[in-house]
Parts: C-alpha cells; structure tokens; sequence
DNA sequence: TTGACATATCGACGTCTGTCGATATATTTA
DNA sequence: TAAATATATCGACAGACGTCGATATGTCAA
C-alpha cells in the first residue's frame, strides 16, 4: 500500500489567512466579552427579558457584589454588546442593535467550512 | 411631561433565567476558547482551507513558538471546536463537525431580541 | 441643602492564562 | 537499531482578569 496515497507533503501554502492580526484582535474581544458565566446570564436574561433590565436586577440572580456587576455591565457596554440608558437613578441595559448581528455574523464566519 | 411615562420602578421580577449557572458556564468555556487572538487566527485559516490544516502551519504564520501553538490548538480540541488527526508523523487540524453549529446557535440565542 | 439610594470607580488580592525554553514522546527514515 | 523531525508536555514567569470592600459620583425626594 504505497501508491493508494499521496506522498504526505506537509506546510502545502494556503490560501492567505482573511483575518489580519488587527482583525483577529477586534473578534477576539467580542469573544472575551462573552468569555464569562455571569456575562453570559447578563446578556442572555436580556434577551430573555424582550427589552431593557435594570442593573439593580443582576446582583441579586448573580449573587455578586455591585461592584462587581458594575464591572460586567461596564465590559460589555464597553465591547458595543449592551447599551446604557438612565432612568432616574437607576440604569437601564439593552442590546445593542447590530451588535447581536455582529456577534452571529462572526460566529458563522467560522462556518464557511462545511 | 408627567403622565407620559410610566412611574418608575426598579426591579420588576423578570422571566428566569433561561440559562442556569451550568449552562452559562459551558457557553462562557465556548467563548473562551476564541477569545484569543491566536486562536481566531487558527480557526479562521482552517475555515478558509476548506479542510484538514497542518499544525506545522501555524507555527510560522502566527509567529509563535512551536509550543504555543500547540497549546492552542489543544485548547481548541478540548472544547471541540477542532478535530486532530495523524497522518505520519504531522498532525493535522479540521473543523468539528456540529461545534460550529452550536458556535452559532449560541450566538444566534442572543438574537432573540431585536 | 440635606439625606437616601443606585451606580461607578478605586485599590488590592488571588487566580487564571499566554508565553517561552527545555524536555519527552511519537513517527518516519537511514 | 539509531538519527531526524514533528508534536506534546513540563516548569516557570509576567500580565490579565474576576472579585471584593471602601469610597466617589450621580439622582431623586424631603
């Protein structure tokens, strides 16, 4: 059985990668926004909710400290997933449009494959 | 401008969460997986390779040591987002079936909304 | 203005993670 | 068998990250 295969020919050069280092830099943060259980309920009790969830919401279903739901809220407003919207004094967070669009667009980028 | 907007109240009981602290922890290791610069990389070449990639690929066009890579790619294969197989003494990367799938249904979950 | 409450920021701490060099394992070839 | 090459594992290090208590900022009500 020596002719059935090809000779194994390794590094063949592909195709140039589409993702530049900046590229890959940008989907990476998208990802990393969302690389953490209690970010995950954040966005997911969002579009659960249908609309905007007061902040004061989280602390209480995550079981952490307000600080600590400050910082989450921060980062994912920072990435563009959440926006914040003030409400006397208590601060309001839905789902950034096009945002959502992004995130899905870059997780199907991955399913040129098959 | 009084009676134009409801009178404000914070914490009004949501849904439950769809997403229990298990669950939310499975998809955060998801993300987790891509959120990382070198491993965006990865997953994109193979994407746009249409099919098995060499690790010995990755190596120069990451500009990382050997061992990194390899780290990377183990990171990938653990959560199954790729699949390794042998062929002589190189191994080669592919996408997993279903993983990408599920990349995007999760993501797409978060479309729920808008 | 003062007090009460919601949220944000700060500083610190322990843990996780990306990176590398050195080394081990595996596979092919001589 | 031994040598060569590809990949994985190990140990260590620096930097990033999640978490909290303390505190600052902002907003409304009295």
């Amino acid at each position: 059985m020596s002719a059935l295969v090809a000779p194994i020919v390794c590094c063949a050069p592909l195709a140039e990668p589409t993702l530049d280092e900046e590229q890959a830099e940008a989907t990476a943060e998208l990802f990393k926004a969302l690389a953490d259980p209690a970010r995950v309920r954040i966005v997911n009790t969002i579009a659960t909710a249908g609309g905007a969830v007061c902040a004061c919401e989280f602390e209480p279903a995550l079981g952490l400290s307000q600080p600590t739901v400050s910082h989450h809220l921060k980062k994912l407003t920072d990435v563009g997933l959440l926006e914040r919207e003030q409400r006397g004094k208590w601060a309001y967070f839905s789902l950034k449009r096009g945002a959502v669009e992004t995130l899905a667009a870059v997780a199907d980028l991955k399913g040129v494959c098959c």
